[in-house]
DNA sequence: AAAGGTCGTTGAAAGGTTTCAACTAATGTG
DNA sequence: CACATTAGTTGAAACCTTTCAACGACCTTT
């Protein structure tokens, strides 16, 4: 299974260093540096004699005694909630997109839902003096946080708002996300339909499904209507046992469609549906939330709120620079409108 | 649309140093690195004096400061082919289990398939002195590789080999996979079968469908019974275009089967299948590569040959750590076997 | 020929941490 | 009481880069 070469072990020779390629190439240590910062100040010959020095020796700029002279780093760090949902390495595209604009690179970190793992992150980052934190975080008022902009770290939340006004905060109107799926599903003709998501704790489930009720209420309907489903979290297993709950209602008062808290729970439903002989959208329509690539590309092709994912990804890097960047930045709190995309699970006819 | 706050600005203070921090407690600099290091060298009521003036001044360690020192970074990097495929960022998973227990951060990088942005990240991490780089390469071959290796830093393939014996290599026997998934369709009795994927160039794809190829003719079958359907890329889309080249094909000539290079593509064939009113597995059995958990939550789950993904990225990191620490390093070049995992893609009856 | 410019190069200082040999004070031993 | 030991603490050096005032050499101008 394994299969070791031959080849002799890596010798552990100290890299050049600025020092070595002056003494090489008969210079001195400032204008080796200017060769790499500033090299119209050089004269050409003088800069091939080095730069040849610098090839020779292998020569790799250090960039913790760079960074520790400008007292800052050239990172962006995004700290992401789960690394395994799609919605999220979209935002993290939209962050590198300004960074590399920016000449910066970005530190991707995976808190995984799990408060101890962001809070190491944290720590370590804040010790690398990153030029600014992005993060989603589990608990937006975690005091943690808190600490981490006042020790004087920038700091943007993305997809998350509070209420604390000591950082600057992306997200996008859940409320209005909420409203839209219903408002297309009560267009449709439906009366009785199912909100599918939770836990509640959460914030954007919270927000969505409180728009969901509004618009029903506004188009003059009965808020019975609305049959909660709660899941125990937003993932696809969740969504297929919610689609077993309903199975077991009496057919009377059985919803005609779902609104779920977001697109794994809807694909989890469409699966358990397709499995168990309910046609969709005909006995079952269904909307899902985020507009992942999978929601398009599902056996129905999901009817789902959009949200500007690189967008909102974008605009938070934009933020971070602009708070690490200048004196008189004032925290801004963006919010974004979502989009309705229908596609089949809403349609009866192609 | 945007909403200021009528928060101060931050001001630019510089950060408390260990020389700040030894003032406050009226010690020497070499007494607060103890207290960081070795707090039990320190006596008890120095060290408490300490560590209230670090609380008192905000101290964050400056890491820069520490790694220069030291000479190399507490940091792994894995450089991604891809961030939203979700094998990657499962293989990402298992790479920060490994360095969570060496007590090393993981800096995630996403190449997104451009080898300019690969390079751009390598020239970085070099600069960056990370300890180790774990990298799914676009191409493996490439010298800009060996180039970073030979500059002295610790270097591992993921999921992807190379003749080349200078860097540790951890893949999945692709092959194995191709047979795996050919045999499970012969047994099911199918004698003419598709091989959905592409380009040819990318090296798993030629071992998996190599495999397909070996198996069909050792089960005493004519080779002509293999279809090959080949895509311009590994994705949802490209696997719907193969589905509509399936339909295209005369009923006699059309495959009962196929056999996809990936999930994605599987995905895309069989959500075109079903879209065109195939029955699968009934009219067409499908067999996908990876197993993404998607691949389970399909409307039809699909049968799938898994590759052991986080235990992939645990054996990588493992290895570039062996190859930073252990002046005796050996390259290895690990193999994995894959496992087929059979569902109702490819059952008659569930 | 002196004065003023330009161009290229230099050397020292700064940035924050860790390490380590050397030191002091206090305690124990004979 | 002198000496050895231990426990705590110290200060300087090292890590590598960048910056910047200063310098030398050469050229132009008056």
């Amino acid at each position: 299974m394994t299969h070791a070469s031959e080849m002799p072990p890596r010798p552990q020779i100290r890299r050049a260093s600025v020092k070595d390629v002056a003494a090489a190439a008969k210079v001195s240590l400032g204008t080796v540096s200017n060769v790499l910062n500033r090299p119209d100040l050089v004269a050409a010959t003088t800069r091939e004699r080095v730069e040849n020095a610098m090839a020779e020796l292998g020569f790799v700029r250090n960039e913790f005694a760079r960074s520790l002279r400008a007292g800052r780093s050239r990172t962006l760090a995004y700290v992401m909630l789960d690394a395994g949902n799609p919605f999220f390495t979209d935002v993290a595209k939209g962050i590198e997109q300004t960074a590399e604009i920016a000449d910066l690179s970005v530190f991707l970190c995976n808190s995984d839902g799990r408060a101890e793992r962001e809070s190491a992150h944290l720590d370590l980052l804040s010790e690398q003096r990153v030029q600014g934190i992005l993060i989603t975080p589990i608990d937006p008022s975690a005091p943690r946080l808190r600490a981490v902009a006042a020790r004087g770290t920038p700091l943007v939340f993305v997809d998350r708002t509070s209420r604390n006004l000591d950082v600057c905060t992306v997200a996008v109107d859940d409320v209005l996300g909420g409203r839209l799926a219903i408002e297309h599903l009560v267009d449709a003709g439906h009366r009785r339909i199912a909100l599918v998501g939770g836990p509640l704790e959460i914030g954007q489930v919270r927000d969505r499904f409180e728009g969901a009720r509004q618009a029903f209420i506004e188009a003059g309907l009965d808020p019975a209507g609305l049959v909660s489903i709660p899941t125990a979290a937003l993932s696809v297993a969740e969504g297929r046992t919610a689609g077993e709950r309903l199975t077991g209602l009496r057919a009377a008062r059985r919803p005609t469609a779902a609104f779920c808290a977001n697109d794994l729970l809807a694909l989890g439903l469409l699966q358990q549906s397709i499995a168990v002989g309910r046609r969709v959208p005909d006995d079952l329509a269904i909307v899902g939330y985020d507009d992942i690539e999978f929601a398009a590309a599902a056996a129905v092709p999901l009817t789902s709120v959009r949200q500007p994912r690189e967008e909102l990804g974008r605009r938070a890097a934009e933020l971070v620079l602009d708070e690490s960047d200048r004196i008189d930045h004032v925290h801004e709190h963006v919010v974004f409108d979502p989009e309705l995309v229908a596609r089949a699970s809403t349609r009866s006819t192609g």
